[in-house]
This record gives structure tokens, C-alpha cells and sequence, in this order.
DNA sequence: AGTATTACTATACTTTTGTATAGTGAAAAT
DNA sequence: ATTTTCACTATACAAAAGTATAGTAATACT
């Protein structure tokens, strides 16, 4: 159980259901971090590959895309799939879900321009 | 074609709709970190005083509340208003962008559930 | 045989983020 | 007069996240 789930699900009233906890956990493990958006992007426009990736995501390490992408499988957003080929290739395909996250995505976006839009109005 | 879809179809270098970068980067300005979402959802609840935020988010430190709160203010998404009575009565209000990013915590949700039920069918 | 490419891993380090604990000042209550 | 409440601030510290740099293993290319 993580800080987050701890802490809204301890709400006065239990007025949040667990399952609404769960889900929007789920999404800020797609969300958090500095390298995720940029690998789902990345990955929505069709770079498939571990080189293809790093070269298409500005100033990303090995390191990090490799921990990210790892991250990412294990949430179910994306697949590594293995080509048994000479060479060996491998590819990293987003999921159903990792390809309707770009729907969070757009609310995000959405919310962003109308605040920037209030925000200037106000000033 | 969706907002993000637009995003991410931007080639690295190539021209990109810069407002929708702004406009991701000021949602996630609400988003990271361990507290902002806890504390724009007790917000929206309607607890508006230091002290209320502090006993409703639970193990929330004084020094994170009132690091947090600073930084939702100078993002736009709430005022601090001083009442000055005997004694002064300090509340955080969300602002008009601060309520209606209720719709970013909905469409979060929802693509989290979804998600939960693809996984599970899936396994 | 030596170099290049792909897809990573390992180690050490720095930066950022969050925690723990104590303290402040003004007013109100006892 | 002393304690309590509210709304914080200050300092030090720990943990998490991210960076820098180098190295590995398998194969392909020349």
C-alpha cells in the first residue's frame, strides 16, 4: 500500500471509495516521475526500439529509460516482445490501456490551456 | 486528431504546439509530488483552514502543508485569504481553475478503472 | 582480427524531495 | 500568569529520484 493510498483512504468519513484510490494510483504510476510522459509519447509515435527511444527522448540515459520502461511493463502499459531473430530484436509496445492513457492526456492538456487562458484573464 | 495526439506527433526539432507543452506542464505542476493532489482533494471537500488540511491529511507535516500550499498559490489553483478578525482566520480557497480540476482527478479515475479491468481480464 | 551496433547493466555520485523535531508570535482561555 | 490554539518557520537530516560514466554480451560488418 503506498503513502498515497494510505492517506486518502484514512479520510474522515471514508467518503472516497477504495476501488477510486486504486485507480487514480494506478494512473499517477504512469504519470510520476521526469522520464514516463516522454517514454509514452515517444512509444505513441512509434518508436519501438531501446535505441530508437533513447535517441528520440532528449538528454534520457540507458539507465533510466531501461528502469522506466521496466516500470512501465509491470503496470501493464506496455510489452516488451522479443524477436527471435539474427540479431535479436526487441520492441516495447504500448498495451489497449497504455494507448487510451493519451485520453488522461488530453483532460490534462485541456485543463492546462483553459487555467493558462483564466489565469492571464485574471491579470 | 486529439490534443496530445497533435503533441506527440511533433518530430524532435520540428515545429510543436509549445502551449500544449506549457499546458501539460502546469497540470503536472498540480499533480507531482507526494501532497498536491491529497490537499486539493480535502480542498474540495471544503476544509480550508492550516489546521483542518493538517487533521484531514493524515501525517502531513506543517513544513510540507505550508510548502504546498505556497506553491498551489503562485500556480493559480488557490488564494489565501486573510479575514482580519479577532482572531485572524486564515483559508485556502481553490480558485475557479482550482475546482474545475476536478475534471484531470475524473478523467484519471476513470482511465485507471478501465485499466484494472483490462489487467484482471487479461490474467 | 578489429570495429560497430543493439540492448542493455553496474557503480558511484548529485540533486531533489520529504521527514523529524523544535520553535515563534499573537491572541484566547483558564 | 500560565497554558492552549492557530498558523506557521527554521534547521538538520534521510530517502528517493535522477545523472555521469563506464562496461558487458551477442552478433554483424569490413
Amino acid at each position: 500500500m503506498s503513502d498515497f493510498e494510505k492517506l486518502v483512504s484514512e479520510e474522515k468519513g471514508g467518503s472516497c471509495p477504495r476501488s477510486y484510490v486504486l485507480a487514480l494510483t494506478d494512473t499517477l504510476n504512469v504519470i510520476s516521475g521526469k522520464w514516463k510522459l516522454p517514454i509514452v509519447a515517444a512509444l505513441l509515435r512509434g518508436k519501438n526500439r531501446f535505441k530508437d527511444l533513447q535517441e528520440n527522448i532528449d538528454k534520457i540515459t540507458p539507465r533510466m529509460l531501461s528502469k522506466e520502461l521496466k516500470e512501465l511493463e509491470v503496470n501493464g502499459i506496455l510489452e516488451r516482445k522479443v524477436y527471435n531473430q539474427t540479431p535479436v530484436l526487441i520492441e516495447y509496445q504500448l498495451t489497449p490501456s497504455g494507448k487510451s492513457f493519451a485520453a488522461v492526456i488530453d483532460a490534462m492538456i485541456d485543463w492546462g490551456l483553459t487555467h493558462r487562458k483564466e489565469v492571464f484573464q485574471e491579470n
